[in-house]
DNA sequence: CCGGCTGTATTATGTCACTGAAGCAGTCAT
DNA sequence: ATGACTGCTTCAGTGACATAATACAGCCGG
């Protein structure tokens, strides 16, 4: 996440997922084009349609050809139901446990927010 | 962290430095050579080499030449401190914000290691 | 219809990270 | 000196990623 080091189209699809869960896009909402996007983040607009085609095949994107790609309806809910499962089955562990290495616990985190 | 989308030489890297913290390896100890623990990890050689490479470039670890390589003295500890402030400025702060998207709070993770 | 917008497919090219194989070089016990 | 260990250097192959130019296919307002 917001790491420069891993590959653009996955940048790009973090970025519009954030967006999308943030709330800049809603349901029906339509997406910036293909060649829209890529001129205003500076890439390829191959790599834009390589981002957006992961959206589809999850179906939380509709394409009208020719017209332009819109959030689906739910998409919002069922990105956020994707998501948070990722993130407790892939990211939170490995997470865990480097905090108990290092010796960082959730309480010394909750303080920090507070600060 | 044991995510195997990740370069081998990195997933060495964590492995090391898991077995330091986790005190499996302590200050003045000699590490694997780097043949053993290619062979043990079923890696090139020099791939575990580039994964030492790492650690001896934050001076965590003192090479002996035609010896075998060396846990620095004081390293458990600089490890372990640069770790932690690796984890709290580039890793915790993404996690929080993606946390935030996809409604999870500290309370409900704390809950979870209960169980 | 037509021009301009949309996404998509094709092909080619360049770059770079990762990995690997073989051999060089230093240390030490014998 | 020899042999067995150590780390290290050099060369090469593979694949993912990004870019580019070009062309095609569908929609819509004029």
């Amino acid at each position: 996440m917001a790491d420069d080091s891993k590959p653009v189209y996955l940048r790009l699809r973090e970025i519009i997922s954030a967006s999308i869960l943030d709330g800049a896009f809603r349901d029906g909402d339509m997406l910036p084009s293909v060649r829209a996007f890529a001129a205003q983040q500076g890439a390829n607009p191959l790599t834009v349609a390589k981002a957006y085609q992961s959206f589809q095949d999850d179906g939380l994107v509709t394409v009208k050809r020719g017209v332009g790609m819109f959030v689906a309806d739910g998409a919002t809910r069922r990105l956020r139901a994707m998501e948070k499962a990722h993130f407790l089955e892939n990211v939170w562990p490995p997470v865990a446990a480097q905090m108990q290495r290092i010796g960082v616990s959730l309480s010394d985190l909750s303080n920090m927010q507070d600060a």
